[in-house]
DNA sequence: GTGAGGCCGATTGGATCCAATAGAGGCGAG
DNA sequence: CTCGCCTCTATTGGATCCAATCGGCCTCAC
């Protein structure tokens, strides 16, 4: 079976990453080139430009000679993390909230009863993303979004850590600031929906460092 | 003459990021990977690592089959990395400014006074960075850093091209806002130094896209 | 028993070779 | 004369091979 198509790299650092953000790889855990190349039917060459590219990303750590490792956070680099994207995500929103449908806030609703309905984290997880990037959706100029887009990949592993242990009540709070945004986008009041989004991204940042637990394995 | 030490695509990613902000390569210039591994005593392995690494720097782009060229903006793009910009430093400056000493401030007057002395483009592309970059020295979690050097490089070119027609009013404003920075930062009044960065930064992008002209090669 | 030093396997880094693709230029038909 | 096809070459993409380096383990001296 030939290699259907695509730049083989690409499609090794698009596995790799769907690997490390679906949790199948721990922060800390050495990533073996041979290894790597064998499982994906592909030789190491491909593998080695993979890892460049995430390392780029922020996703592994190399080292010379050292091999490369699935990049882990202290907590305080994840809480800038945080506060880099209160800054960047209400001005991603400012981008693309005028070119907003009301088909797209819709879907937005409906995406949002889907995480009031969920029980599974991994889901939860997934619909969380999938919402807020509904709201960014509209952004033409790329590369804003693809910072943001790191920053959600290189804390993705601690906001499932801390989803795990979130309780009833923090999910509802998280549901009714979701609730909020979406109705400031529906009402065209873009600047109450930049403050919500700022807001709700800060008391997430806060929560987290609370539980600087989850960041020492 | 064998190759010295440290991994070749780091330095041959350091080469050609040299050549790209010293406006040596121009956007939209075509990289050949064999002229580059010639130039460089490598092989076209090393070549084309550096290349993933720079693309993920937004400073070259990478096609399949179709090689790699000098990233080119437009003024949309542009634009918003200055917008970027104005979210981030402050951020940044916040993060460093209350670990700076009085010698660093001192160090950031002597090169105001260098700026204030050069008719030098280039020089003055040189030390402006390097003010600025004094302000953010003691941050500490890389990451930010890094993000906001990523705009300083992908703008550099632009930024070049804006500073050669800028007049002698326009310099002295600029002058003027770095010693207002300064001086608020010398006064650990580290809330004016942030707007008046904010400022800075929003005042060059608005004189900025008054120049489409400079995005049109 | 313990620590230092050296050897060996595992793994990464780099070079060369071969295959696949895109773009340019020439050739022929209309 | 022009348009379209086709070959041919320059360049990139991928695989394999060889060299360099790191870390663990064993040995030996004290």
């Amino acid at each position: 079976m030939a290699v259907p198509a695509g730049v083989a790299s690409q499609r090794v650092a698009d596995e790799l990453r769907e690997r490390i953000l679906a949790g199948r790889l721990a922060p800390g855990t050495r990533i073996i080139q041979d290894e790597l190349a064998d499982e994906l039917n592909t030789s190491r060459l491909p593998v080695r430009e993979a890892l460049r590219i995430l390392e780029s990303r922020g996703l592994v750590t190399l080292r010379a000679n050292q091999g490369a490792r699935v990049t882990s956070m202290d907590v305080r680099e994840c809480e800038l993390s945080y506060k880099i994207r209160e800054r960047l995500e209400p001005l991603l929103l400012a981008e693309s909230a005028p070119r907003l449908s009301d088909e797209d806030i819709d879907a937005m609703t409906a995406v949002q009863e889907r995480i009031e309905a969920t029980e599974d984290v991994e889901e939860f997880l997934v619909l969380d993303r999938r919402l807020h990037w509904a709201v960014y959706q509209h952004d033409d100029a790329g590369d804003l979004a693809a910072t943001v887009n790191r920053l959600w990949d290189t804390t993705q592993h601690y906001r499932r850590a801390f989803t795990r242990l979130a309780g009833e009540r923090r999910r509802w709070i998280i549901n009714g600031e979701h609730r909020l945004l979406i109705q400031a986008l529906r009402d065209r009041d873009h600047t109450s929906a930049e403050h919500i989004l700022e807001l709700h991204i800060r008391r997430t940042r806060v929560e987290l460092v609370k539980h600087p637990e989850l960041f020492v394995p």
